[in-house]
DNA sequence: ACATTAAGTGATT
DNA sequence: AATCACTTAATGT
């Protein structure tokens, strides 16, 4: 554990700090599409994501979903911090996107390492900035974007975290993640394998422009 | 062979 | 872009 955090995080972060990372912060391993957030729930340690990536959404009264952004490997989640900090409900829905190996860090000694490492401290302003832009991002996509390129979005982002252009999903899936219906997603899937952009197959969806 | 699930399509709003 | 109603194709048992 302490070579991958070394590996990820090494450059970040101060010898003395990554000591007490692998010290205090607890391992866990998730598998792909268990979640590790829920929407309402109270969180009280935020991650360091060592490995994978995780999808970020945001879910109405219904259940309804919506996907905002993803995690990947060497990130961490602003919005955990201020949830923790604040004691208040997450906002958001978290599950994974692949098999994923990260740190749990209690929030008091986040809190602690804020005034006694400069670096952690700018790994956490640095992270609420990267946050935030996604977020920005996620908001154009929504509110700018026509479905067709929404969709082709989508693909190319879920091809570039899971490092593979070969997507497994249903044309149902994914339109759950772009809160539309299958029938749109099956349709406009067909246009972009005529533009030659994808490859279709039952279950499976190959990118060919990324 | 049959049932189930995924994907394709025309018509309508 | 959403919904309905239906068809066709792929897959599991």
């Amino acid at each position: 554990m302490t070579e991958h955090l070394k590996h990820n995080y090494g450059y970040l972060f101060e010898d003395k700090l990554l000591d007490e990372i692998s010290d205090i912060a607890v391992y866990k391993e998730y598998k792909t599409n268990t979640s590790i957030i829920d929407t309402n729930s109270y969180i009280t340690s935020i991650p360091l994501i060592l490995e994978g990536a995780i999808k970020i959404l945001r879910e109405d009264e219904n259940g309804d979903e919506l996907v905002l952004y993803y995690l990947e490997t060497g990130d961490t989640c602003a919005v955990t911090l201020s949830c923790c900090m604040k004691k208040t409900k997450s906002k958001i829905h978290a599950v994974c996107e692949t098999d994923v190996k990260l740190l749990m860090i209690p929030k008091e000694k986040m809190v602690v390492w804020l005034g006694k490492y400069q670096s952690w401290q700018e790994f956490i302003l640095q992270s609420y900035h990267n946050r935030l832009e996604e977020f920005i991002e996620a908001v154009d996509t929504i509110a700018f974007m026509n479905m067709d390129q929404r969709l082709f979005k989508y693909l190319k982002d879920k091809a570039f975290v899971n490092h593979n252009d070969v997507i497994s999903v249903t044309h149902q899936e994914i339109a759950n993640d772009l809160h539309t219906s299958r029938v749109v997603i099956s349709r406009l899937l067909k246009s972009l394998e005529k533009k030659s952009k994808i490859k279709l197959q039952r279950n499976q969806i190959r990118v060919l422009e990324l």
